[in-house]
DNA sequence: CCACTAATGTACGAACCGGTACGTTAGTTA
DNA sequence: TAACTAACGTACCGGTTCGTACATTAGTGG
């Protein structure tokens, strides 16, 4: 944490451990998010930087803390802006699809952090289980949602039988699967999920979908 | 494809070129589901049948051909088991919830078939994208769709600006995304989605959100 | 400006892993 | 039963890849 405070702002390659730690985990977080976990190559990913493999072992330890920092990283960024959203002006239902459409935006903006999301499931988890900061039972987007669905519940025009988790995992699931298996599900359909001209069908769709649902009686 | 007609069951191992090869795939399969083809081993999956590496140069060329085929008969598993599902004697709001139903079933019960799927996706669809057979527009499912919207359109109680492809999309979404991201959305939410307790809950809700979606005015 | 340490670079090792050369055996057929 | 081939086994090679021993330099405090 010790600033580098050199005149009129250093801006190059003097010696900033600062600097090298964070070029390497964006580095690596490319490659792992491109490769997977074993795909990744870590003489690769110091080739992508200013600086060598031995720095790599210095400032991570090895192969695997570097993944397990990657992952980390990602998920505090898409919690941190997922902190940002405010829908508290709105009616439920308007909320509800506000919040699906910035999930929406989200994955589809975030690729390399679907992929890692991926990768770590292949590994059944083995690497998110040890990281305690990220178990969240009450990330902003369950809160933001179970804040809604009381409201809309107490107006009447919400159904009782579903929870705030449940309603982010429905938003989740299409949002994911439309980045995440855009290729085989491409390849088989002939149908191209993230082009252009569609992504304003998929994005009210969902808005859609998730509203008649919770507005249907159950 | 010259049927072993020894007496009385050989049952064991005299040479079968046929049950030798297929073993192979089969334990291919489940090691490449398991680790994923970069953290699969061939000398593991060598291990596991009662034949050598030899073998599986013999039979199948390398490594990548072999994930190439265990891909391809996973597909060809899914696709059979697809074409026996029948609601033609449903109303098209019943047939699309008994779809929806299969495909959960369906995804439940074959992790492997999704993890494959998962991993093939890491690697951007490059090999499916090969497999000339399997890209087939008109899947079993997306046909009864298609008949099913249709039936439902012109009785007028579906909405007209959603496609098969788009419904299947739907259900497919939530079922394999349950599935895959089993690991990771349970330990930050802190909800099993594959706990059987929930099953039914789960089951139902996607038939009433893609219901209650088709029904809604559009 | 000197000594000390954090930061960095080089060169290399050892295990792993996909793939293959080469030899052998079982079953078939003339 | 001899000859032939499909099926199979063994032993090994060569490149790759994670990791490290060791040397060096930049910056900092006294």
């Amino acid at each position: 944490m010790k600033a580098s405070r050199a005149p009129s702002e250093p801006s190059d390659r003097r010696r900033d451990a600062e600097r090298t730690r964070a070029e390497i985990l964006a580095v690596a977080t490319a490659e792992f998010a491109d490769r997977g976990y074993d795909g990744a190559r870590v003489d690769e990913i110091a080739d992508r930087t200013r600086t060598t493999k031995r720095m790599i072992y210095y400032y991570f330890g090895g192969k695997k803390q570097l993944y397990v920092e990657a992952l980390e990283q990602a998920y505090a960024r898409i919690r941190a802006a997922e902190q940002q959203v405010s829908v508290d002006h709105l009616e439920p239902a308007a909320a509800i699809r506000r919040l699906a459409e910035v999930t929406f935006d989200h994955h589809e903006a975030n690729p390399d952090f679907i992929r890692l999301v991926s990768i770590e499931n292949i590994h059944r988890g083995e690497h998110i289980a040890r990281l305690p900061d990220l178990i969240d039972l009450n990330t902003p987007a369950v809160r933001l949602l179970t804040d809604l669905l009381r409201r809309g519940q107490e107006q009447g025009v919400f159904r009782t039988d579903v929870d705030a988790v449940d309603v982010h995992l429905t938003i989740s699931a299409f949002c994911f699967f439309r980045v995440a298996n855009q290729y085989t599900f491409g390849t088989i359909f002939g149908r191209d999920l993230l082009d252009p001209d569609r992504r304003e069908h998929y994005r009210t769709m969902l808005g859609d979908m998730v509203v008649a649902h919770l507005t249907a009686v159950g």
